[in-house]
Order: C-alpha cells, then sequence, then structure tokens
DNA sequence: AATCACGTTCAAAGCGCTTTGGATAGTTTC
DNA sequence: GAAACTATCCAAAGCGCTTTGAACGTGATT
C-alpha cells in the first residue's frame, strides 16, 4: 500500500540499513547517499510504520493520558481541551503521539496497568489528583514514567509534579479582598478531595487568619465546579442574615452562576458584592477581553500542558533523574468584579 | 520487563502458536488447554504488545482525532471534550485505542497524511467540518477511513457522516418564537464558514420566510463562540431602534454572554426578551438542572461521540460497505428563557 | 608489499506477535 | 486392519523496522 523501508532501499539500490541509518541521521553515511535517500524519502512521503520503529527500538513513542469520567454524572473535566492541546503541542515538536483513554471510576486502575502491560506509551500524564492518590504509588509500582498536573498531598515519595501555587493564589486573592474591607468572604470551591480545592481553601483561610479574621464555615462551599453550583451556593449565602461582600470562586464557570445569582438578588458585582475567580485561561472562556470580566488568578492551563509534556518527555529521556517539580505561580488581574466593601457593612 | 507470549508459553510447556489461539478465541484449541491458558495469562497479567500485534496483523487498533487550533486564538472546540468522552467509550468497549494529534491551521493536511503514511491508525474522526471540507476529498485520495462529525455542504461523493439536524432544529425553535409573537428576532452565529453555522443560518431565515417575516442582515451576527461574542452582538444589536425581542443564540456559552448583555441594560430574559440556545448537553457547562435555564434545541454531543465511534469501527470493519449517515434530530426543550413577545412591541 | 585504519555499505538477527502449512495421535470408516 | 478423518498441537515464516557484526574498497603507514 504505502511505501515501506525495503521498497525505497530497493528503489534506491541501498541497503535498508543504510537506508534507515541516513534518514535517522547516524554518521556512518557519506554525506551524498544521504541526500540521494531523504530526497526519495520526501518524494515518496515516505514515513517509516509506528508500529514497526516501536517494535524494533522497545519504545512506544506516545504518552498516554487518562480521563476519568463517571457513569453518573459524566463529567468531563473542562480544563482538559486545553491542558490536551498544550501537550499536543510538545509531543507533535518530539515525534511523539498521545494517546487517550478514558477510565470510568473504579476502573482507572486497570487502564493504567492496560497500558503499561501493553507497552501502549512510554509514559502517562496524571490529571487532576486527589488527595493521597492511589495512581501515584501504582505508577511506580508498574515502573510507569508519569508527571502529575496538580499534586497529591498526603504521598511520601518523590514524584515528578507541576502544579499552580494554589495556596499562595488564594492567599494572595483573599488579602486583596480583606485590603479592600471585606470581612464577610464567601467560598465556592472545587471538591474538596481534589488536591488543588483542599490547597485553595488552605490559601484561604490561612490569608483570613493572618487578619484575625475567623473562618466561618457557612460561608465556605465545595462541589463540582458547574454554573448551577456556582448560582446555589452564592444564592444561599446571600440569604444569610449576615451575607457576604465578596466571593472567593474556583473556576470562571462557577462565576459566571455566582455572578447570576448576585444580579438575581438585585445586587451589582463589582459594587455591591465583589467576585475574584480563579481564570484557567480556557481558550472557549476568556475572561472578558482587554478588560477582564472578573479580577482572577490566572495561570494558563495550556502553558501547563506543554510544560507537563516536556518534563514528561525529559524524564523519560533521563530514567534515572531526580524527580522534578515546576511550579507555577498565579498573576492576580484586577478587573471589574471587585471594588471597596460597601460602607454600610462598617456602620 | 513485562511478560511476552514468549515467556508464557515457555511456561506452560505450549507453543506459541497455541496460546496465541487459545487466547484469540480460535477453535484449533482443546478446552482444557484453552482454560488453562487463560487462567495463566490472567495470573501473570499478560497482554499482547499492541505495537507487536498491529504490525503482525496489520491493524492499528487505534482511531485518529485530529484537534484542530490555530496559534492566532489558541482557540480549542469546547464541545471536543464530550465528544472524545462518548467515542472513547466505544473505542474500550472494542480493544481500540483512541490517538490525538493536534495540528495548527495550514498543517492539517500533513497531519492526515502522516497519520496514514506511518500506519498509526485505521480510521479517524473528522471534526468540525467547514463548507466544502477539503479533509474529505483528502481522506478518499489517500484512503483512510473516516466518519465526519457533521456535514459538508458541496461535496459531491458519498461519505459516512453523523450530524444533528440543525436546519430543522434552528427552524422549530425560530417557528417557537414566531408563535410567541416575536417578530423581531436576533441571530447570534457560529462562523458561518463552518457548515453547522450555515445550516443553522438556512433553518432561521427559511422558518422566518415561511411566516412571510423578513430577515433583517443587520440582526444577525456570526462569530467566534465566545461568552463574549455573545455579549458584544447581543449589546449592539439591543442599541438598535428597533431591538429584537428575541435571540437565537449558537451555544450555551453564547447563550451566557447573550444573558449577560439583556441583564446589562436593565431587561429581563425570558420576559423582555427571549433566548433559545443550542444545547450540546456539555457535562461541565449543564443547562440549568431539572429545570433548563435556557429554552434550548438540544442534542447530546457525547451520545454523538459514541455513535460516531461506532460508525467508524462498522466501516473498518467492512470495508466496502457503502458510506452511512445519521441525522438526528434535536430536542426542543422549553426552559425559562422564553415568552409572549412583549406587548409594546405591538400596539 | 604487507599492514593498518578508515569510511562506507551490507546481510542477518531480533523486536513480539499472528498465521500458514505441516505433524502427531486418537477415532472412524469400510 | 488399512485408510481416512479429526482434533490438537507445533515449527517457522513474516509483519517493517533497528542494530550488530562483518565485509569491502581505498588511501595512509611501515
Amino acid at each position: 500500500m504505502s511505501m515501506n523501508l525495503k521498497e525505497l532501499s530497493h528503489k534506491l539500490g541501498l541497503s535498508q540499513t543504510t537506508v534507515s541509518r541516513a534518514l535517522n541521521g547516524y554518521p556512518e553515511v557519506s554525506e551524498a547517499t544521504r541526500q540521494r535517500v531523504q530526497h526519495a524519502a520526501k518524494q515518496h512521503d515516505y514515513r517509516p510504520s509506528a508500529r514497526a520503529k516501536g517494535l524494533a527500538t522497545g519504545r512506544a513513542l506516545a504518552i498516554g493520558h487518562v480521563i476519568q469520567t463517571s457513569t453518573q454524572h459524566e463529567m468531563v473535566n473542562p480544563i482538559f481541551a486545553d491542558f490536551i492541546a498544550g501537550a499536543g503541542e510538545t509531543y507533535a515538536r518530539n515525534g511523539y503521539e498521545m494517546v487517550l483513554s478514558i477510565a470510568e471510576d473504579a476502573a482507572e486502575e486497570q487502564v493504567y496497568r492496560a497500558l503499561r502491560a501493553r507497552r501502549a506509551v512510554d509514559g502517562v500524564i496524571v490529571h487532576a489528583p486527589r488527595m493521597n492518590d492511589a495512581r501515584i504509588a501504582l505508577l511506580n509500582d508498574i515502573g510507569l514514567p508519569f508527571v502529575v498536573h496538580g499534586r497529591a498531598s498526603g504521598i511520601a515519595l518523590p514524584y515528578s509534579w507541576l502544579d499552580v501555587n494554589n495556596r499562595s493564589a488564594f492567599g494572595r486573592a483573599t488579602t486583596f479582598l480583606l485590603d479592600l474591607g471585606h470581612r464577610r468572604i464567601g467560598l465556592v470551591n472545587g471538591l474538596e478531595f481534589m488536591d488543588f480545592a483542599h490547597r485553595r481553601r488552605g490559601g484561604f483561610t490561612d490569608a483570613l487568619a493572618a487578619l484575625g479574621v475567623a473562618a466561618d464555615p457557612t460561608m465556605m462551599r465545595s462541589g463540582e465546579m458547574t454554573e448551577e453550583f456556582g448560582f446555589t451556593s452564592a444564592r444561599d449565602m446571600l440569604a444569610d442574615a449576615n451575607p457576604p461582600t465578596a466571593f472567593l470562586v474556583a473556576s470562571i464557570i462557577c462565576g459566571l452562576g455566582v455572578r447570576r445569582a448576585i444580579e438575581a438578588v438585585g445586587l451589582k458585582m463589582g459594587h455591591d458584592v465583589s467576585v475574584i475567580i480563579h481564570d484557567d485561561v480556557l481558550s472557549y472562556l476568556q475572561n472578558g477581553g482587554a478588560v477582564p470580566i472578573f479580577t482572577a488568578t490566572r495561570s494558563s492551563v495550556r502553558e501547563a500542558g506543554r510544560l507537563a509534556a516536556e518534563m514528561l518527555l525529559h524524564n523519560i529521556a533521563t530514567p534515572h533523574a531526580p524527580a522534578a517539580n515546576i511550579l507555577l505561580e498565579a498573576e492576580l488581574m484586577v478587573g471589574g468584579s471587585t471594588g471597596p466593601a460597601p460602607s454600610q457593612d462598617t456602620p
């Protein structure tokens, strides 16, 4: 069907060895023949079979991404597409392929084991780590190189990860609100068995504590980060006898819900109630144009994908290097959703 | 490292032939040895190397998805994640892998050619077809099986596709608004070189024409479906001397922007201004809970992924079958965003 | 002139599987 | 009891590459 090494070398009157070497940049080939080979390869659109190459070299030249989904709510992580796009750029530049598996809940461990046993990939990126995430020990066990996007509290052994400094991001955001005079701040957080959500709450409560403000447990919600969740959380908190004057919100999607709740009770975001979100810079959900709609802690998930992929490829290339870590600091972008605390609060 | 056929057959005192046949369900193996083999395979977690198997059989057992992204705006199609999740379920059930490539703009053709030449996949799903999409002829040319998610107007040869009936969906939505008394309806559409957007506009204008309502070109916008685009489009149209009393909007993300614009001018969605969106049932952007926020034409993109993948696997299994097509009808879900046209409109 | 070194090329083995074309032993059939 | 099946198993070839070890000039060295 399509050209293979045998045919190509036949056509050139050379051995497969020489052609292979010419194309893979080995030195023991004269410059003249190398030119001739490369030219012929381009002309016939010859590309080595990924499978044959992989079999011969023992490397898959592929990286696995396992996307979790539960059959109940069928939720797919919204940052997934952008992260993948970023990682894909890195893979493309390095001649790697990206293979995706979807794992339903409990079957997750099996998916990783299968990936390893079938030698389908040279490594994996671990998405959405939970606290004490079991996958880290598992991957260490089965000897599959990996990089975690995020971190997993409670894991003893070192491992490679790339994370946003969620704690400092939410800490700074909280301080920013406190500086504006807000004292009653609602937290609309992700599910707190997710490591990032746990850390964000830590940053929030620590910053409050630093100013001697007590964190009110009734002003902290945690759940799956949908628009609806943002809406109901904010609506309920605003209905409190002593409602918050500001919200710290875990994602832009949630933030849209929070804004809806604020406007539903006739208040104005940025004036009556301040809102800070975390912005993953999702391509299809930009935080406004030149002027951000929401004041936000911002860190591009696509860039994270690029970097995490680079880390992983590096780990694969140098197998016994110690675990590497990258901690990205989020920027605090001031947009239209924050302002001084309303004065009637301090009569 | 991990168990292979040779070792396993050695351990069992059988030939590789017999073990392979036992595991792949061939009849020329006694039931007793089959049991023995299967048990041993499970025990040692033996799984055939995907590469070796592929090389031997000539099939990749993998399907390709090419995700387009432009370096300028880095936009990733928001429905991608859910579609992939659906398709992935089908692949997992059938022992296929999913490989993702990202293609930047112009390099797209090369990506498909490379996929084919390296025999990396047995087929591909074509995403986000444009009008007269060149990929269809290309894939036919290079002989790579494919299924299009959507359709491409202007292509002569038959090809397999799965699409939502965008025309009838937007036609019915328009009629619904007309029945409510709306006569001035704004269209916030996707980019119109995208086939789906083209069809939606057709459904819209035809339904208007059927009632003798002229379509006003100033009330039709088309652009990348972001929240911001929804906002600016609706804001501008509402600023018109003769503003629309209803909007037909191409996506929920756009819809959120439209709602923001409506509320920004002090109007109430569902009362002063009606809105109908198209809802792809994205897991992370649900259209409300039990009661839909937006009245919507609805069709699950995840389900589309499942079905498209099944079509493709079927096409691959029966190479010379004629092209198959599936046209899904969208449901019209009535939510809180629509109501009768305000009476001051017809004094 | 024999030796060595070097640059260039090749034949063949091997990666881990499937599949073809026997072999072997036990069963029927006539 | 010989011939013909049948059920079960196996050795070996082949998929398309990479890589090892060897061979072949050719010019430099002694």
